[in-house]
DNA sequence: TAGGCCATCTGGTCCT
DNA sequence: AGGACCAGATGGCCTA
């Protein structure tokens, strides 16, 4: 039923978004062909549905003829499109950023293992800055500085961890030393400079600390896509350090 | 072939 | 009134 038929990979989830194509590629598609047939001159059945469908203000809906219905379920439909379109915008931009590798012979994470990933990812960062603050702390000596700037960052967001404040200049060079921190992410450096194929991502990583265990059944079906990436935290469960503080990343934890 | 994943259509609901 | 958002239904594609 895709109508993107024409683009190079049927199974993106992510086709160009020409929005003046909508129309164009909605005619063009099964379905509408079907629709068409359907919304023909004999056709009282798909006609009764339509308005009893679209009742809910008799006035002014008695006064459209089928073809302004048709114009306008259309329009419905490729606004429709336009918005699903755009959210897979954005999920292919939440890919582009995972630890993952890119490209056309690599099978790109579903949805949900995107959407679990990034979440889970977000924690182990949120857990290594924690981890780099007390480091730099110790390196300084509880330099006053350190301590004026935390206790900042504290004070701007007391509920929770300060690597949700990115942008903060501590945070910014926190996070730049995560990347080439030797007690954390040592092996990194090696198996970084020569990406390989990574051991699947185990669940305790897709799943962690996640209330939603065993949402993504199978996590092996990763394994072929799975790469350590230059300067990227690895957040499989190998690489893995455990949380300084579990109570905090569970707090932060989704609830639902 | 079954199951997973996805795009699309559709009707309902809520918001501006 | 129109648009955004959501969830259910449907059917296609792919893989184990």
């Amino acid at each position: 039923m895709d109508s993107d038929t024409g683009s190079s990979c049927s199974r993106s989830s992510s086709p160009d978004l020409v929005v003046n194509d909508a129309a164009r590629s909605f005619f063009s598609n099964k379905m509408f062909q079907t629709y068409y047939r359907e919304n023909g001159e004999d056709n009282k059945a798909t006609k009764s549905r339509m308005d009893d469908g679209l009742t809910a203000k008799p006035k002014a809906r008695s006064e459209l003829n089928r073809d302004e219905i048709q114009d306008m379920r259309l329009k419905v439909n490729s606004r429709e499109r336009k918005r699903m379109h755009d959210l897979n915008q954005a999920m292919d931009g939440l890919r582009e950023v995972m630890p993952y590798a890119h490209g056309p012979s690599v099978r790109k994470l579903s949805k949900i293992s995107t959407l679990l990933l990034a979440r889970n990812y977000i924690l182990m960062l949120s857990s290594s800055l924690e981890e780099m603050k007390k480091l730099v702390g110790d390196v300084y000596g509880g330099s006053a500085t350190i301590q004026s700037r935390s206790s900042a960052l504290s004070a701007m967001n007391p509920t929770t961890p300060s690597a949700h404040l990115p942008l903060h200049p501590l945070a910014q060079s926190l996070h730049s030393l995560v990347a080439s921190t030797p007690l954390t992410f040592q092996h990194h450096s090696t198996s970084a400079v020569a990406p390989a194929p990574h051991s699947p991502p185990s669940s305790t990583f897709l799943s962690f600390h996640s209330p939603i265990q065993g949402l993504l059944k199978d996590p092996h079906h990763l394994s072929s896509t799975y790469r350590h990436l230059p300067g990227m935290p690895c957040p499989c469960s190998l690489c893995q350090p455990l949380p300084t503080t579990t109570s905090t990343l569970q707090s932060m934890s989704m609830t639902k």
